[in-house]
DNA sequence: TAAAAATACTCCATAGGTATTTTAT
DNA sequence: ATAAAATACCTATGGAGTATTTTTA
């Protein structure tokens, strides 16, 4: 058996495949084709002789097992399958060039800085480890943290003067993309003595006729409607809104009585005299991904987004691994009957 | 000039890539070596020799003009080029079996039934152009069009008793994918015989007082809240929501006096004795968009979000062609000095 | 019969294999 | 001294070229 390449010949269900071919190439191949429906004209357009672009799209055809071309007339047409292949080959070759592009600009470790923003109320603790993860993996790259609100990081955002940040959803900017999310479940914030404190839960029903604290509206605009949505869905109708920027100033206007904040339980633990409690059917949750924009984006911009989400995560151990959001990755290989071509 | 090869072999600004590498063999061969952090081991997880995959990863450094590796010690280290590459070459990766599953899904044209959702409002003749695109586009396909609210959608969605549906911003749930977006502004519903549509356009706050006409908010919730939401931050807070589930229902309402209902222009040219009246500063527009499941995506799903955006888009002529919303494709290439390998 | 795609073949560089050398611990 | 990667060299095949044939409107 010395030497004997096994190449059994099966047309069907385990073709040879001895090297399988470059699909980026013939893919390439393939949309100018789609898009001339003329094999000449195409070659042209390609720099290459008609012949073996006719050979191109056969092994592609071979390849993928399908007929992408109707050439049974004179005028080449796509066939369903080719339509459909057509999206998704585009997504792939811009997925090349986004790879390239963004080899381009770190190339000889030129990262320069990346101008991160987070959100005011993050601990020390949470920005050290950031900041750790990120020199760790990538070192030579400089990163400007800067602490903004939700609503300042979008404006920055827009207008290049920031390239990632780490913010409160919901955000309905368009030209953003968003890394991984995490949600924290948030709860009532009350002074120990509460009556309310008593339980181990608070319905929100229960808080009628009591103040809402929450931060500015301007602060994060989305993020603000849907809390107070939700918290009148549930039957609480705050009288006022008041406005506290910080943590500090928080906890003064909850320990001052007749008002509550609706916050993660790890705000309240800097402050002994206040308990958190969470609320009846959990029906808030903060969510915080990390967002840069769709163009431009900083090279290191989507690690930054991975690393915060891990070290959010790492932070908020209570509810185990599950805290963490769906997609990990913003486009997961679809799992369903994929063999990984390994050659 | 014939035949003439014009190979020019500077080095840097111009590499001569007289045909240029199989980039996803390499990718491939690339993730796991940056996992493994060991030649040998990589090469045998890849059923390959230990050489070649050196040689490999080699060519690769070169076609991309960038140190991936640091083996200047016995252990092998990723550079931070080489950590950033692998986020990107995960995706690219992940796109590479998304296509393939795709291809696998459609082979032989056994496409079967997509099963898609519209609003409820939708009229006719959309629905008429949709299904006419679709089956231009996919003869052989199927499709199951059924009215149904947001929220139903996607809880449908969620359950895979749909395939792709034509929904309402802002939607929060995770594991959906979203196609491109068309945003219609909305207006204010009054009978023609009120003094306030004698305004050119109508101010919010001078609505207060008024009754506001909006389907339930079990319809679509997200819009809900963020219609609320916006209604009150510009001073008009509606005595009461009277909810309407058909356009008959809400006409009736806004005839009989006393509320109003805040819609796209095109539902008032159904009723004469409506007048519709933009709102000042256009705060409020609907956003739709096509969505299909994170996961066991139909092969058409794509395809029905790219026809819905552009009959919908088509459907609303007025502000001509700048109703089309941001992203076409959900990821666009960077467009910045990238050029288009094409051999 | 004419335009257009497919086939037949030739050539070369990439991608893989085996044997050996270099390097860092 | 040894594990591990790099280098040297060989082979085969995919991808592109030119010349020619087949096909359909």
């Amino acid at each position: 058996m010395l030497g004997q390449h096994l190449q059994d010949r099966g047309k069907r269900g385990g073709g040879r495949r001895v090297r399988g071919v470059d699909l980026l190439r013939h893919l390439r191949h393939f949309v100018v084709v789609a898009r001339e429906l003329h094999f000449g004209r195409a070659a042209e357009v390609l720099g290459m002789a008609q012949p073996p672009l006719s050979q191109s799209i056969q092994r592609l055809e071979r390849e993928l097992e399908v007929e992408l071309f109707d050439r049974s007339r004179r005028q080449v047409r796509l066939t369903t399958a080719g339509q459909l292949l057509l999206g998704e080959a585009d997504e792939l070759l811009a997925g090349e060039q986004r790879l390239r592009n963004l080899i381009r600009q770190v190339r000889a470790g030129a990262l320069g800085v990346l101008r991160a923003g987070v959100p005011p109320e993050t601990p020390a603790v949470t920005l050290r480890a950031l900041l750790d993860r990120l020199a760790a993996r990538a070192p030579g790259l400089d990163v400007d943290l800067q602490e903004l609100t939700s609503a300042e990081q979008v404006r920055m955002l827009g207008e290049g003067r920031l390239d990632a940040g780490l913010l409160h959803h919901p955000v309905e900017e368009a030209g953003l993309r968003f890394g991984a999310a995490v949600d924290v479940p948030l709860g009532v914030l009350l002074p120990r003595a509460s009556p309310l404190a008593r339980a181990r839960e608070v319905d929100l029903a229960g808080l009628a006729e009591l103040d809402l604290i929450a931060a500015p509206r301007a602060t994060a605009p989305g993020w603000h409607d849907h809390l107070l949505a939700v918290c009148r869905r549930y039957g609480f109708a705050p009288g006022r809104v008041r406005h506290a920027r910080n943590p500090e100033f928080l906890f003064g206007l909850v320990l001052a009585g007749g008002a509550v904040a609706i916050e993660p339980e790890a705000l309240a633990r800097r402050e002994p005299r206040i308990a958190w409690r969470p609320i009846v059917g959990a029906p808030l949750v903060k969510r915080t991904s990390a967002a840069w924009p769709d163009r431009s984006v900083h090279p290191a911009a989507p690690m930054f987004g991975q690393l915060a989400a891990e070290v959010l995560a790492a932070a908020e151990p209570p509810p185990g691994p599950a805290a963490i959001a769906p997609a990990t990755r913003p486009w997961p290989v679809l799992f369903e009957a994929g063999q990984t071509p390994v050659g």
